[in-house]
DNA sequence: CGCGATATTGACCTGAGTCAATATACGTGG
DNA sequence: CCACGTATATTGACTCAGGTCAATATCGCG
């Protein structure tokens, strides 16, 4: 599924890499293995034994929480070159979420022990994993501001706008969200349901704010929208 | 306001600094100064430049997320040997919070670039900082979660079980959160107001869950509320 | 003891959840 | 290439948790 020159692009690139020479990505990714997976197809389950260190080499996977109620919180969508599992290894620790294929995607991952040992190794690698946390730790923040004190028209919005930002390519109908989004994958990205999802979002093409069908978003509007998240 | 005792045992116990020789954590205090707040002080403001890495010697504090309808967001309380701040100083960054003196509290505090250095020179401590960074961020991905499917009621209990092991002492009326601890903080704390956590509150010790007044709470039927948690 | 901050309580209202019926896009196979 | 069937989306009517506004009660400090 991933080629040597693939993976090699995939591994540089991974940011807490990116840096180090090519021998030594070399090395690094003798330490690697790979994996495909069907569209829908569980990587990893919440609360099994977290043992390895992933990064999507292809296609798009979601981190998601659930509850014994069903109902389902998107956490995040990952992108080529994101990575995610177990960072920090510390033994008997397990997956805090489940990892989902959310379109036909091909991983690379490591063991976490040998992880642990190119961060004790490479110090800068070490930096940069934490610069990563930092910033998914202000994002998950952020959210809980957002789900606290904001409307769900306001969240919507500010995840739209994330979404594009991170996955947006222009297109004669706005700004395309290059990935399959169903109004039950906003709604658990949201907090909210399938239905008040749709109300919303009908809303907002009304206004201009975006364009929507079946399973795809684009933005037409983004001042607009982003003029809706100042909360 | 504290003492050299006090500064060596404190930056000792720092779960990154744990484990360093004590000449070395000898050589790291010298590279932090201390600073005393008063109760409401802010020790920093959200979205000034961060340039510093703080612990808490003494006292509590909160840290913050400020909307301008002026309803905030709680997001965490830390006790003494808990760190907080710029932890990656990547250049440019802002904080993202608001750090605020919730009692009378001393803090000790170092230049971003010189935790990077120690951070470089020291791996395993470098790894320690990761670990906690992903215990925060899974705590955080648990808010999220929890804001997202829960009631009140739920949240509150989580709130109160999470506080209660941080902060909980034994006492005679039940496990005692030694941190005051008023109405509006619960609110900030589970995103609701003040008048909702109050009703909620009354209901959670009308069922002998917890015993409360103002500032202060003991949980005196842990198990119970832990089951409440069970979404 | 009296005052101000804190907490409670009530009445009312609204955003969003729930349940249910209907409409529409898209992939598939004939 | 079209028609069908299914997954997805929309829309409506109703309900309710929790927000809002406002009045009152209470604690604990000075």
């Amino acid at each position: 599924m991933c080629d040597l020159k693939l993976r090699l692009y995939i591994l540089g690139r991974l940011p807490f890499f990116s840096g180090l020479p090519d021998s030594k990505i070399r090395d690094i990714n003798a330490l690697f293995s790979e994996r495909g997976y069907a569209m829908g197809e569980i990587i990893y389950f919440e609360k099994s034994p977290a043992k390895r260190l992933y990064a999507v080499a292809d296609g798009h996977v979601k981190l998601m929480r659930h509850t014994v109620s069903g109902k389902d919180v998107m956490l995040n969508v990952l992108n080529q070159g994101e990575f995610f599992g177990s960072l920090t290894h510390a033994q008997d620790d397990n997956y805090s979420e489940t990892a989902h294929a959310h379109t036909p995607v091909c991983t690379l991952s490591i063991e976490g022990n040998d992880f642990r040992q190119i961060l004790s190794r490479h110090p800068p690698v070490a930096i940069k994993v934490m610069d990563i946390m930092a910033h998914r730790l202000r994002e998950a923040h952020e959210m809980v501001r957002l789900l606290s004190v904001s409307s769900i028209e306001q969240r919507l919005a500010h995840v739209l706008l994330k979404l594009g930002d991170k996955l947006g390519e222009a297109d004669d109908v706005g700004l395309l969200i290059q990935l399959p989004l169903g109004r039950s994958d906003l709604a658990e990205l949201t907090g909210t349901t399938t239905e008040t999802a749709s109300r919303v979002m009908s809303q907002l093409q009304k206004e201009g704010l975006i364009q929507t069908g079946r399973r795809w978003v684009a933005i037409t509007n983004k001042p607009g929208l982003a003029a809706l998240t100042e909360i």
